[in-house]
DNA sequence: GAAAAATCGTACTGTAGAGTACGAAAATGC
DNA sequence: GCATTTTCGTACTCTACAGTACGATTTTTC
């Protein structure tokens, strides 16, 4: 009767499960976000883990299901930050802007530009995953931004439009100067000053772009 | 002295071997854009074409060199065809409407999405080549648009700011409502009225975000 | 029609990598 | 400490596919 947590009958086992679950992710995620679906094995993981082939299969019985447990993982991260609070006050011009930043820096880091080379790269050989993402983390932000926009074109900030189709050209206007070129390789990353720039910027068009009319 | 052509000492045969160049690289890059580069296989080429493995390899002797003369010719569509004459007269919106429309399908149609996928998801692989297909096909688009936006914001027309990133956000704003979904796979094309649609509103937004101080 | 070049068919080599098998060695629970 | 679970190490099977070899057949040239 002096079992310590009611949730977990058995208590160091599990955690350590937990735990290295955790840690062949992390050397997953780190391999297919850097040489892709095809350019990541099995081998080379356990390989990396330090641990042998037998253990990496009893976590992930396939290849691709250790993928598609990366790519969950990998969106989360994307999902859990976006929210910010944009208050209903007339200038939402600081909110849009501290958005817009987070998104850039998001899209233009080295894991946001892995995960959406490895997302389109296999959208054809794994379209469930395709959906998934999307809906997971542009979709997403795209709603909350739609969800603010619907207010401020009620109260008269923004000139009347589709909300989300709003959020889309906003998001867009954001990654215009640099999405192309980091995907691509052209460019390698954003340095802060810039992230904030183009952010500046694009809030800037969008809210021209949006104005209400006189 | 009955030599037909003075360019080509032999006549048929040449011609015959650009004939079943061409018949490859249409396979191989039906394949390349369909299934990726590593879901494309030599052996698959050769059975396509109904030739043996021997013929194949007198043409391309890897699959890289195959890969890189597939990915050539398709970025030469895109950049032999997005001259447009914009003529300075004051009203540009046509002109750029013919544009945006003329990008958008070239971007939403099966070609396009393929060549973006396969391009962002083996950049890593092949770095080179990543350079060499935004050079030769958004690069040049850009670089057409700015030239002409120069001219509009010497004249007035336009306000003045860097006319290249006028061109940046003016082509993002074409991509920005249907470029994602079509990269992740969740939609699936665009109809004819939807990319005029979409060209017509990404010129107006742009229009009105550009447009010069009274 | 004969020589030369290209193509075909097919069998082969070599390698890489997914997934399996299994006994030995730790770690964990009680 | 003893049983159970997990991990390790290693060797193995199987399949896919890039690339080669080569003699037989067709096509082109003159």
């Amino acid at each position: 009767m002096q079992c310590s947590s009611p949730t977990k009958p058995t208590g160091r086992r599990e955690a350590r499960k937990e735990e290295r679950r955790d840690a062949i992710l992390d050397v997953a995620a780190q391999s297919f976000l850097e040489h892709g679906y095809a350019g990541t094995t099995m081998s080379g993981i356990a390989g990396t883990l330090g641990g042998s082939k037998g253990t990496l299969w009893s976590y992930f019985p396939s290849k691709e299901l250790l993928f598609a447990a990366v790519l969950d993982r990998a969106t989360r991260a994307f999902r859990e930050e976006i929210e910010v609070t944009l208050n209903e006050s007339e200038d939402i011009a600081p909110a849009l802007r501290t958005i817009c930043e987070s998104l850039i820096g998001k899209m233009s880091s080295p894991h946001g530009v892995g995960l959406h080379r490895l997302v389109m790269g296999e959208a054809k050989r794994f379209p469930e995953m395709g959906r998934i993402f999307y809906e997971s983390a542009p979709e997403r932000t795209l709603k909350i931004l739609a969800a603010h926009f619907e207010k401020a074109m009620a109260s008269g900030i923004l000139a009347p439009a589709d909300p989300f189709h709003a959020a889309q050209y906003l998001t867009s206007l954001c990654t215009a100067r640099s999405h192309m070129r980091l995907l691509t390789g052209v460019l390698d990353g954003l340095s802060p000053d810039e992230v904030r720039e183009q952010a500046h910027r694009a809030v800037e068009l969008f809210l021209r772009a949006f104005a209400p009319a006189d």
